[in-house]
DNA sequence: ATCGCTCTACCCAGTACTGGGTAGAGCGGT
DNA sequence: ACCGCTCTACCCAGTACTGGGTAGAGCGAT
């Protein structure tokens, strides 16, 4: 894919400083081109627009548009492109958030010169990238939270599914051939059971618990 | 992490033929260790509980207790262990479930040995990995399904993430100063727009489009 | 046999959401 | 000025969910 002609590489960030300091960087390397650097999102959708970039380069903390929201932006401007997001913070919803997004890699602006050049290159490749950093956080949840599989009973699992899945009390119980009530009772137990009140928190933990696939 | 210590592997799938292959490829690495197989999830773990290996490649479709669930059992099991998902499906729903269930990688049996070595040391190493072409599959859908932005206004969005985090009318009237009616002509306007009708659908959409941050 | 658990099912009262309206205030564009 | 949109707010009737019960059938374990 990169055989010889250049990854092209549009840098969007609101710190001058760090798009200076990227572009430096990026230009001591043959084999990335920086096509275009834009400080704020809208310039930044005309230079990908007019120059359609392998990989657009996208901070995560901007004015106006955050860098989350951007992510569709720019995927819709120029489909092709891949986007790989530059943060300072390690924070799981961001990062969570980007991947959901269309986002195909994640790095910390304190990673060393070497591992950006090497994200680039596994995006433009097709690939996706995640700083080690990043993929800690991810995993650390899971493992001091969630260890525990959810405490429910294998009905219960099935019964939640559907109700997260965006299934009242009445489909569900047709479905699965049985009274509205015994439906009823059923998440009333799971929300009793995981500490839940309302239909959209459980349908967070369903999702969250990848019971019900994201579509 | 693997200095000269081997990367001590169990292998768990219903086909014999691959677990064998497996055992058969990987033998002829010397820092890797297969320290055992299993064709069930109830075995495997009791050969997981006495070996504490340091990856757990398990295969997705298996009978009685499928890969997925697996998963959690395992990390209860034993909690340093990583998983590394073998599968022969590159479907979205699998792939996913894993993500958010805790698995460090996924991989697909077609993939070539060389890769598979390569997703063992970097998972064993504390990173995650996925074959390219499971990538792929996860960037899938954002670019033909959800190019444009939800068609809905700023405080439309902020109602939703609030609904969606699973606070009632009443709580983000009160959050935002309002008044019930207000939001649920608010929750009206929004599920008119999205083409919804329940509270679960609300919030699925909310979290797949990163309105709300998954916890 | 008896206990505990699960699954099923019902009762009740209260609250919340659904889906159909209407409508005024404010703002930006023509 | 007028249009269109957004945000606000209310009306109504119907349906669904909430949270508190109880309870029988079936099953596996002691």
């Amino acid at each position: 894919m990169n055989g010889d002609r250049p990854i092209s590489i549009l840098l969007v960030d609101n710190h001058a400083l760090v798009l200076e300091g990227l572009r430096a960087v990026l230009e001591t390397y043959a084999h990335i081109r920086v096509v275009g650097t834009a400080a704020m999102v809208q310039p930044g959708l005309e230079i990908a627009a007019a120059s359609a970039p392998d990989i657009v380069l996208l901070d995560i903390n901007m004015p106006q548009i955050n860098g989350i929201d951007a992510i569709e932006l720019f995927k819709s401007t120029v489909p092709s492109t891949r986007i790989l997001m530059l943060s300072m913070h390690d924070s799981r919803e961001y990062i969570s958030a980007s991947i959901v997004r269309g986002a195909s890699g994640y790095i910390l602006k304190d990673v060393p010169n070497d591992e950006i050049i090497k994200a680039i290159e596994t995006v433009a490749a097709g690939g996706t990238y995640f700083s080690t950093g990043v993929s800690d956080v991810l995993m650390q949840r899971r493992q001091k939270e969630e260890t525990e599989p959810l405490p429910l009973t294998v009905r219960e699992r099935e019964i939640l599914a559907f109700l997260a899945a965006g299934r009242s009390n009445r489909d569900v119980a047709e479905l699965l051939q049985l009274s509205v009530a015994t439906i009823e009772t059923h998440r009333k137990t799971i929300k009793r059971k995981l500490g839940l009140s309302t239909t959209a928190e459980l349908t967070r933990i369903a999702i969250e618990r990848g019971l019900v696939p994201p579509r």
